[in-house]
DNA sequence: CTTGCTTTCGAAACCGCTTTCGGGAAGCAT
DNA sequence: ATGCTTCCCGAAAGCGGTTTCGAAAGCAAG
């Protein structure tokens, strides 16, 4: 076991000549099936596997895909990343093929991170999370050849391969929601919307807005970090309005989760006096005070669905053929509820008890 | 950018032999200055890079390590792998070289896959997390030269490099805060005890526990797993015995979150009748019902520095030189308190507003 | 018993780089 | 000029496979 045996000590083993059973262990149709069952029953006995590093050189194909993490080396403890690596993970391992998981360093910028991946040869395939709208490293890739699926979509997406949440739909769905339940100032929470998927969330709250009759206000929406701490600044900044929301749909559950801590701090409880809704459906939103409403992605197999796509794109799957989008569905928990009225005063008492 | 240049041609270009190229660029002592300087200008500017899995076959070295995910593909989003793969990652790439991230498949136990992985040549170390009491694959990879680092302990430790936290002492400082504030019957939520970590833990909490003088009660140590549905469940076994504890130390946040939730169901207000502890520090925990108290590990440059070690180690260095033992410290938040006695019974009102 | 086609395998080039070895050129003393 | 180091670099052999090409062997047909 120390020294693994090596295709010459195997073909010497078998009298015969490395090419030849290079060949039989491929499945060549040019060796007898004699000689090809002979080899291949000789190489399971010795456990003879081939060294990958030169079958890459020789073949040139570099039997590994790379996961780009999404950027932001501080928030990255995004709570998808390491389910996702799970299922990627085992997608590719049922082929052995390996996973690179991959990162920009702060010295190098995304696209540079690419291109060195691209030129080096050490993978054969990527798979990438949250693109930008207008994502150079999309270009990048198409450019080279490379196979590639994205996790998510930018704003052109016809043209590769991607899995996704239609997380405007799901943003449509949560408007609605509030808005049967009597809201009509719903604030917004939201990133950067160089994130695509920043933009089609927002887009999709703009519409259900307008959808339902109600006037757009752009003091209603914020732009923060995909934080906690910007959530719950700018919960702090809507709720100063003159005339304030009474619910808060928020890009994320993390930034939801700040939402709540805000809400608290000023003695108001969610779910009561203001809903919050949250998104992604983040298993730890079950603890919150209270447990936190959200529009949940069904991430449970995401991975290994992004595993499969990029293993068959990388057979000569056209990629447009591998374009699924799957939905959001509302968890409803308790941080949302009817809108609150000032003349409900009998638990007004309550409210005032919160610290 | 399409086709790299390679060795051939840069040396053609150069009016030199391939071989005279290789060791200008890696510096050997026996090309002259002059040529050497001339060779790696001309690299510069014709963007040369060594093709690395030419390089792989021809050196034997791998340039890569390996993260072999904790086990338990659900429980897998525990929130320290995304920042650790983060930091880990950072460090290889400084020296450009590849991560790899392997998880056991449901068909193959941790064992063959640190077999597979050492036959395979691909990696020229290992990062390993959390290990058993005793764990087969330390001495596997042992046996095999590999280098590796573990971020914690088996039960010997003497022998390999290892990061680790020293949870023994948190529980014991966490037992000692516990009984501080009156507690007397501390309940012990835990996982089972092949895991080291498992068992170092509850060794702090017996240990303290017979420090202070009190005696062991087994049946206030419960063993479950390491999710918040484990904790919850067997809280209300805690809960349910005819003299119950007053406060729950928890093996994990997680857990924790799981003996709040059960708290709640009983009407009972964490922090007030019964305390609750947890263990590792999310930031996560900041938004429970109420703030989680918790002992916090200093995983802030976790990945980082096992990177570091790792990468030292394949340089050659002493493993045994590479054992780092952080501490962790308590962060009261609010699910802690002084013991509740029955008197106190103008609180009780708010007790039973609980839902 | 040739001729012609397959089937089956050996021979050799190749993937791109590293590293050992040896020898020519240059440098220095004799 | 000779002899001996020392300094540089070319030549070539790997690393461990894959793949193309061509030839030998086998078989059927003529």
């Amino acid at each position: 076991m120390a020294t693994r045996i090596n295709l010459k000590q195997l073909s010497a083993h078998l009298g015969l000549t490395e090419g030849t059973v290079s060949r039989a262990l491929n499945n060549y149709p040019d060796i007898s099936m004699k000689t090809r069952e002979r080899v291949q029953k000789a190489a399971q006995a010795l456990g003879y596997k081939a060294n990958p590093t030169a079958r890459r050189l020789a073949t040139g194909i570099a039997e590994a895909v790379a996961y780009i993490m999404p950027e932001n080396g501080n928030t990255i403890s995004e709570p998808f990343v390491a389910s996702l690596l799970a299922g990627l993970a085992e997608s590719l391992a049922r082929r052995g093929w390996d996973m690179h998981v991959v990162q920009a360093s702060p010295a190098e910028n995304e696209e540079d991170l690419i291109k060195r991946l691209i030129s080096s040869h050490k993978v054969s395939g990527v798979v990438l999370s949250r693109p930008h709208k207008k994502d150079a490293r999309i270009k990048l890739l198409q450019d080279a050849k490379m196979p590639f699926v994205v996790h998510g979509r930018s704003l052109e997406s016809s043209g590769y391969a991607w899995y996704d949440v239609d997380s405007k739909s799901a943003f449509m769905d949560a408007v609605d929601h509030l808005v049967a339940l009597g809201h009509h100032r719903i604030g917004f929470i939201g990133a950067p919307t160089y994130h695509n998927f920043a933009q089609t969330r927002l887009d999709g709250y703009r519409e259900a807005i307008v959808t339902n009759g109600i006037e757009l206000d752009n003091d209603l929406v914020q732009i923060t970090e995909l934080t906690d701490d910007g959530g719950e600044r700018v919960a702090h900044d809507l709720l100063d309005l003159e005339n304030p929301p009474t619910a808060l749909l928020c890009l994320t559950d993390t930034q939801a989760f700040g939402a709540l801590a805000a809400l608290h701090s000023r003695g108001l409880l969610p779910g009561k006096h203001v809903s919050v809704i949250g998104y992604d459906g983040v298993r730890f939103g079950r603890h919150t005070n209270p447990p936190l409403t959200t529009m949940a992605q069904p991430q449970a197999h995401s991975g290994r669905q992004l595993g499969d796509m990029i293993l068959s794109i990388i057979d000569g799957d056209d990629p447009k053929k591998h374009q699924v989008l799957r939905r959001a569905e509302l968890v409803r928990r308790k941080s949302d509820g009817p809108v609150w009225t000032e003349n409900q005063t009998q638990s007004m008492s309550k409210w005032e008890r919160e610290e």
